[in-house]
DNA sequence: CTAAACCTTCACGCTGACGTGAGGGTCAAG
DNA sequence: CTTGACCCTCACGTCAGCGTGAAGGTTTAG
């Protein structure tokens, strides 16, 4: 498949895609013409990239870590097994990170449910209660 | 205590503590001579907006975010209260947020997980199930 | 054969989250 | 009263992750 396609199919723009190659994020092969040609499993590669992206990884890493994932599909390489410290850091790093967010949105979900709907019931929360 | 104090327990530089308050993430008392006075409590702001950064959430989000993490006991006050579509929307966001860092979390565990702990277990997996 | 759609490589621009001085005030210690 | 640690406000520099043309080659529909 061609750039434009798996754009589409993916969400993302060209711009990014060219990119990703540029960072060695992606390696898709080359039709005569020069065109890219993606394979269908980029697809998931695209996705795997943009949630590390999302997620605070830098490139770099994620460019060390994807060769390691597609070869035996069973784990890390012998050579790519000195990545598991950086990679457990990266794990706990996301782990208290989502803790954090976590927290913030049940704390935010409590204040929008503690808030009274109108101003009637406001007033009564006042009344009953005693000004802030 | 002074910005130098909180740079030192937070591990954060003093340009960066510059930076958050210029975004509103921090808003530090002044003393008289004009140095940035910090509350004890500004310690674990600071890590709620470090590990919020490092999670890829823009500053102006965490701006919004950071009082809603103070739990004020009665809700919004009535002249706030127009803010609550934005508030919901705010929190949708950090659902999917949160899906996603789950989501790389998830993938960077398997990995983990996967990896055989020395060459030995490794040469087993390979005379087991063949080589790549 | 031609026009539209699709692709290519530069290459400059932009935003966020700071780094890094420059130039200067504040303050306790000697 | 000066030295040194500490603080201030500009203000330009940097790097990642793209956006946005410019100038031109390729493919496909009519």
């Amino acid at each position: 498949m061609r750039i434009g396609e798996l754009a589409r199919r993916t969400g993302v723009t060209e711009r990014a895609l060219r990119y990703y190659e540029e960072q060695n994020l992606l390696r898709p092969a080359r039709l005569p013409s020069g065109y890219r040609d993606y394979a269908p499993s980029d697809i998931e590669a695209v996705r795997h990239v943009r949630s590390m992206l999302a997620a605070g990884l830098p490139s770099h890493l994620i460019a060390e870590l994807l060769p390691c994932m597609v070869d035996t599909g069973n784990g890390l390489m012998p050579g790519c097994r000195s990545m598991l410290e950086p990679l457990e850091s990266e794990r706990d790093r996301l782990t208290s990170a989502i803790e954090e967010l976590t927290t913030a949105r049940t704390q935010l979900t409590a204040l929008i449910d503690r808030t009274p709907e109108d101003d009637a019931e406001y007033d009564a929360w006042v009344a009953a209660n005693g000004a802030a």
